[in-house]
DNA sequence: CGAGAACGCGCG
DNA sequence: AAAGCGCGCGTTCTCG
């Protein structure tokens, strides 16, 4: 290792370095090029190690990022360093992530460097240094080690990956790094809280809380229930004062046996106990509690949480963390907050539910949206090549289609009975992309095992190759310990294969396969329409999972949406090529996110 | 007092 | 043999 100091030595070094692959890593003096600078960089390619100090280099860092736009670098987490280079000028600069080849090959997950250095390579790092200043005009010793450790064990890591990586693998990588920069700019705009309207409707939302207090401490008093959020006290509670008889049959929880307090739990031993003892009170209590956590839940998930994010940012725009390829099958998660999980719109407590209208679009502006529909049954349909399964998708409403063949006639969706049956339906397709078996099925339906082996028997025979895909995929995985998936990954399974996970983990890759294709496409089509002086204010500012969406001036709203559906549905084709794209995506445009048309 | 387990529940 | 998938996060409660 040599510490470099001016930037003729830095050209020297990269020229070394050949446009090849090397390691690179940055210390910072802050987590955000806002309000920092690169202190070091530290590069490695198993023959050239460097050291680069941007102090004593005239304009920094800033001025020598293009010199990096040969060459692909080696990271770990690439979103981190490619703020840098594009906070540069630079944002050509190829970051390659360790990580992600990693998950190309083994599946998703969240992984620190420390953990893969001791999974992947049996070596403890010490990372002890990674929090100290960095802006010190006189870094001590130990600080260069350990900036310069960063690189090799990056690179180590990589020829570990790399040596077990082939050509399908490589293109699963290429697709998972392709998805930062859209992700920065998700991340960097946020999406706007209507921070009036959120705090009104907290104050709504407690006054409900204050009122389903009420309604229990009528029956229950704090001597019998101190706390009223208690789980465990309220089953206690309800042991002692129930029959045997429906002690007895009260579901339990899976790990200490309590009574289980879930809302549909309580709601149907209310139901039940109704019919027992009409106008007995304990009804309108189980109901006033599921009431009660239902409320509460909104309060302390999506109240003041998400107005305190708002209010703690200049712009009131809330920003989350997506996280690429977080989940088993590279599915995105997304934390700080998670707006992955916002309510939608909810009947149960009338208008005051509507977190979805907190977030809107700023003044003179839309929010664009589009959603793959029933893109996981679609993929499976393409992936098992069920011509059937793919024909009634295409026909319009696949759940309609597969009651109107469970009932063995066609439904009418206005009537009651026709509603149900599609629901029924929905959830024999959805328990079939699962991986579930017909107890599984009987009890999420809510009916027996008998009917449940019947629909199962209907959808198998109908589509039969989607039905057999479960078992493809069940082989493959116990003779090759892995899945192949369709944009070349790979997911490992483990020594024990199991049913649900090898049915349902290819279903979910191919829809995260689409989802990555169609933000790489929109960020490029926005990229380039925005360097022509159109979109000029379009801004991508959420996905979730099966849905983009922009924010975008009214005047661009008309053309943005067409762009997101070109985008999405030309996704679509990258991963599945001549397949059928009618009624693939839907979408709107909208002041809020609540309403989008 | 902090960490982690357990439970429940929001989303796709 | 047994089997509905994937997440993040708020709260309670136990353990050391």
């Amino acid at each position: 290792m040599h510490l470099i100091t001016t930037q003729a030595a830095l050209a020297e070094y990269l020229a070394l370095v050949n446009d090849g692959m090397c390691a690179l890593d940055f210390e910072t003096t802050s987590l955000r090029p806002a309000d920092g600078k690169v202190r070091l960089v530290s590069l490695y390619n198993g023959q050239h190690g460097a050291l680069v100090d941007f102090d004593p280099i005239p304009g920094g860092f800033r001025a020598c990022a293009s010199m990096f736009e040969q060459g692909e670098w080696i990271v770990f987490n690439a979103g981190f360093e490619l703020r840098w280079f594009i906070a540069a000028g630079s944002p050509e600069v190829a970051c390659r992530d360790v990580g992600y080849l990693r998950r190309a090959i083994m599946g998703g997950g969240q992984y620190a460097l420390k953990q893969l250095i001791a999974w992947d390579l049996g070596r403890e790092m010490d990372k002890t240094e990674q929090a100290s200043n960095w802006a010190d005009p006189d870094l001590t010793d130990s600080q260069l080690e350990y900036a310069y450790n960063d690189a090799l064990e990056t690179w180590d890591l990589f020829q570990h990956w790399y040596d077990r990586a082939d050509q399908d693998h490589l293109k699963a990588w290429q697709m998972l790094d392709d998805m930062v920069p859209p992700v920065i700019e998700m991340e960097e705009a946020g999406m706007l809280l209507d921070t009036h309207r959120h705090d009104r409707l907290i104050g709504e939302w407690t006054r409900i809380q204050h009122k389903k207090v009420a309604e229990i401490s009528e029956t229950v008093g704090s001597d019998d229930v101190a706390n009223i959020r208690s789980d465990a006290q309220w089953s206690d509670y309800f042991s002692r004062i129930l029959p045997d008889h429906v002690v007895g049959s009260w579901p339990r929880t899976e790990k200490t046996g309590q009574l289980s307090m879930t809302g549909e739990v309580l709601r149907s031993v209310a139901a039940q106990f109704e019919v027992e003892h009409p106008g007995n009170p304990l009804t309108s209590l189980l109901d006033a509690l599921a009431a009660y956590k239902k409320v509460s839940k909104y309060i302390s998930s999506f109240g003041d949480s998400l107005l305190q994010k708002a209010y703690a940012s200049p712009d009131q725009r809330v920003r989350a963390r997506y996280n690429i390829a977080a989940a088993k099958t590279c599915r995105f998660s997304c934390s700080s907050p998670n707006l992955q999980q916002v309510p939608r719109d909810n009947e149960l407590l009338g208008e005051a539910t509507s977190v979805r209208s907190s977030f809107i679009a700023a003044e003179g502006c839309r929010l664009v949206s589009f959603d793959y529909s029933g893109i996981e049954l679609r993929v499976l349909a393409l992936l098992a090549e069920d011509d059937q399964l793919l024909e009634d998708m295409v026909e319009g409403d696949v759940h309609a289609e597969v009651a109107a063949v469970i009932a063995g006639h066609s439904i009418d969706k206005s009537t009651p009975e026709g509603k149900k049956a599609r629901t029924a339906a929905k959830g024999v397709s959805f328990g079939i992309i699962y991986g579930s078996g017909a107890s599984g099925l009987a009890v999420n339906m809510r009916t027996t095992v008998e009917k449940a082996e019947e629909y199962i028997a209907f959808w198998a025979d109908r589509y039969s190759n989607a039905f057999d895909y479960r078992n493809k995929m069940m082989d493959e995985a116990s003779r090759t310990r892995y899945i192949r998936c369709v944009d070349g990954g790979t997911i490992y399974m483990g020594k024990k294969p199991d049913l649900p996970k090898c049915a349902n983990y290819p279903v979910q890759r191919a829809a995260l396969s689409v989802m990555a294709r169609a933000l790489i496409r929109h960020k490029n089509t926005l990229d380039h329409t925005r360097s022509c002086g159109q979109q000029t204010h379009t801004k991508m500012i959420s996905t979730i999972h099966d849905a983009i969406i922009d924010e975008t001036l009214l005047a661009d709203a008309g053309s943005c949406l067409s762009l997101m559906e070109r985008d999405m549905t030309e996704a679509y084709l990258d991963i599945f090529p001549a397949a059928p794209t009618e009624r693939l995506v839907e979408g709107g445009v909208g002041t809020s996110w609540a309403n989008l048309e």
